[in-house]
DNA sequence: AGCACGCCGACT
DNA sequence: GTCGGCGTGCTC
């Protein structure tokens, strides 16, 4: 008998001997050990052949072993999987392999088999008879659509759409099918995971990459063995082997930590939906915020808006300052004026800035004008060996470059700011106005997970009064009490060369704003639409104000942007094949943007140049053919440094 | 991922 | 002449 067999480098066939416990065809799926040249590989099987078929039948080697009794992958998976290395331009064999827990990329060790008897062994209690209430919480679509077989895409949009999903997963039980439930943060599924517990008992899974080795591998098991039916869990459980697939969630569905950061570079919302999609079954992704793409399939049929009432909170106060009228640029008159009042009020502060180190940007200080590329409509660098002596700005998606401006080509004033201000500074500039107080600086580069929690509990217990921080103090974990909310700066996202910087920010802002009583936001920049609409709570109109920029630039949703990017220590080389590369980009008459040095230009010792694609469909790339071994292409890129 | 093959520059 | 660095291609 003969096999197709996916491994990390490609799919090839090899023979299997007729074994006992395995009948023709119950093989499919089954991780097994194959003599690849002078070493042994660990791949899949995932079809079978005929003779017939087997041009090269002398050259055929055998399978050494089975490492698990049992196939491990269901055909519906591989399915799934073969759709994902076509779209993301990666081997079948490494796709399959993010699909089982604690394979790495070099030694598949053996798996403990374990049975139905052994769980129970293990002191996992029979099913608890869940009693379930009827499906008045579900808005009509959703009950709808959970009663038939059938896919169906559900954007849910709004704040409170904890109880929504509880229903929805309840309803699905009901049917005898299975959920999964995606968090975008490891520490946001243990709340959940106990929230859902509470109903349904032992039948909740959790899964997620901080599990210890073995406890992940059992608890993969008994889900893949239907003793449990629901799962929570974080991106990679969006593979999670469930029987009788029923609905799959993914919470905060614009949240960037659900694209993987290693090759495949998977967008979990994306294969959520064509896991439904080979499933024949429901998909609801959430959000408060959804991304452009999301918000557009609903406007173009492909997925329904279902959208939720947003409860009035009328003591959520937002005043906005234009910064081009205060004397300090760090903390204006109005936000010392209100950290003096919460600070005496003995309330919790939240300082935000929106920084992230790498981008040098230009931004008049006078009248907010920032320099943009006439291409691309991002924002354009500042580098000061460059172009002239005064420095030049460059374009990192295209290449463009032009001299950097010696006064506002706007106001003609001669006030431009060449950088953003710095979490350090901030901190000495608030102690000095507020000695004593006891405030805390959390930034990217200082801190462990661990040390973060450590810190976000003393915040809470009131041992630290300030909390000063980038992107971490506006993750969506829930801070209790926060009266004060001041944005040092709300223009440094919109200032990154990043066609979602928009998007990101009203999205970040949004969250952060949720989380007091009152904010002061601050910027130079007042007039933008991110703001303008996050001010109005308007998350639509900003999303059609940024729909019309997106389809002018051809940036996604209208089209998808496929980025490649070479490396190397050696500049000249790496030149050499980004040269390489576009004259071969070029034969094939692809539309790319570039080659372009990446907004990081150095990373660990490395020279980086990259291309972006924009293409209607990745999958008829086939970008691999093409581009040198070793080169990282990213579809559906989110970080485009 | 490894390994062979083949091309080119540097050196006994 | 030969040695070796490394770009390229292949693995059933």
């Amino acid at each position: 008998m003969f096999v197709d067999v996916a491994l990390e480098i490609g799919t090839f066939v090899y023979r299997v001997k007729k074994m006992a416990n395995y009948k023709e065809k119950a093989i499919i799926g089954s991780l097994v050990k194959v003599p690849l040249q002078n070493r042994e590989a660990s791949g899949w099987i995932v079809g079978t052949k005929t003779k017939s078929q087997i041009s090269n039948i002398k050259n055929i080697k055998e399978i050494t072993r089975f490492s698990y009794p049992e196939p491990l992958i269901s055909n519906k998976l591989i399915e799934l999987g073969k759709w994902m290395s076509s779209y993301y331009q990666s081997s079948l064999g490494m796709v399959l392999n993010l699909m089982v827990p604690g394979l790495g990329k070099t030694r598949v060790q053996e798996f403990k088999s374990l049975g139905v008897q052994e769980f129970k062994s293990l002191g996992v209690q029979e099913f608890k008879t869940v009693k379930l209430s009827d499906k008045r919480g579900l808005p009509s679509v959703i009950s709808n659509a959970l009663e038939k077989n059938e896919f169906k895409s559900i954007l849910l949009y709004g704040l409170t759409r904890k109880h929504i999903y509880l229903h929805a997963i309840e309803e699905t039980l009901r049917q005898g099918k299975s959920s999964i439930l995606l968090v975008p943060e490891i520490e946001l599924t243990a709340p959940v995971f106990s929230f859902l517990q509470k109903k349904f008992g032992d039948r909740v899974a959790l899964l997620h990459s901080k599990l210890k080795k073995e406890e992940r591998w059992v608890e993969w098991l008994r889900i893949k063995q239907g003793i449990t039916s629901i799962v929570v869990g974080t991106q990679s459980a969006v593979f999670a082997p469930v029987q009788n697939l029923g609905l799959i969630i993914i919470d905060e569905e614009q949240d960037t930590s659900y694209k993987s950061g290693k090759s495949p570079r998977y967008f979990a919302p994306v294969v959520g939906t064509m896991r439904a999609k080979t499933n024949k079954c429901v998909y609801i992704a959430g959000s408060r915020t959804p991304s452009i793409e999301a918000f557009y399939n609903t406007e173009i049929g492909k997925s329904t808006l279902v959208k939720l009432v947003f409860p009035k909170k009328a003591d959520k106060k937002i005043r906005m300052v234009d910064m081009r009228r205060e004397i300090d640029p760090i903390f204006s008159e109005l936000l010392q004026k209100k950290l003096k009042t919460y600070i005496e009020k003995q309330e919790k502060i939240i300082l935000f800035l929106n920084r992230r180190g790498w981008a040098s940007f230009v931004i008049c200080e006078d009248c907010g004008y920032l320099p943009n590329c006439p291409n691309c409509n991002i924002p354009l660098t500042y580098h000061r060996e460059e172009v002239s002596a005064s420095g030049g700005l460059k374009c990192h998606y295209c290449g463009y470059k032009e001299r950097a401006p010696g006064y506002c080509p706007q106001c003609k004033g001669t006030n431009l700011l060449r950088k953003g201000v710095g979490t350090v500074r901030v901190e000495r500039a608030f102690l000095k106005l507020f000695p004593g107080v006891r405030i805390f600086r959390l930034d990217l580069d200082i801190t462990s997970r661990k040390y973060v929690n450590h810190i976000f509990k003393s915040f809470a217990d009131g041992k630290i009064q300030v909390l000063l921080g980038t992107q971490f103090v506006a993750k969506p974990i829930e801070f209790q009490e926060v009266g004060l909310i001041g944005v040092i700066s709300a223009d440094t996202g919109l200032n990154l060369p990043d066609f979602r910087g928009a998007e990101h920010t009203f999205s970040l802002l949004t969250r952060l704003i949720n989380k007091g009583k009152e904010t002061v936001l601050q910027t130079y920049n007042p007039e933008h639409r991110a703001l303008k609409y996050l001010l109005s709570n308007d998350y639509q109109s900003f999303y059609q104000s940024e729909k019309l920029l997106r389809k002018k630039h051809l940036y996604p949703p209208y089209s998808h942007l496929v980025r490649i990017l070479i490396e190397g220590t050696n500049k000249t080389k790496v030149k050499e094949k980004t040269y390489k590369l576009l004259v071969s980009l070029k034969e094939k008459n692809l539309n790319f943007l570039g080659p372009s040095p990446c907004p990081i230009e150095r990373k660990k010792g490395k020279f980086r140049f990259h291309f972006l694609l924009k293409a209607k469909n990745p999958s008829e790339l086939s970008l691999t053919s093409i581009v040198p071994k070793e080169t990282v292409i990213d579809v559906d890129p989110v970080e485009l440094v």
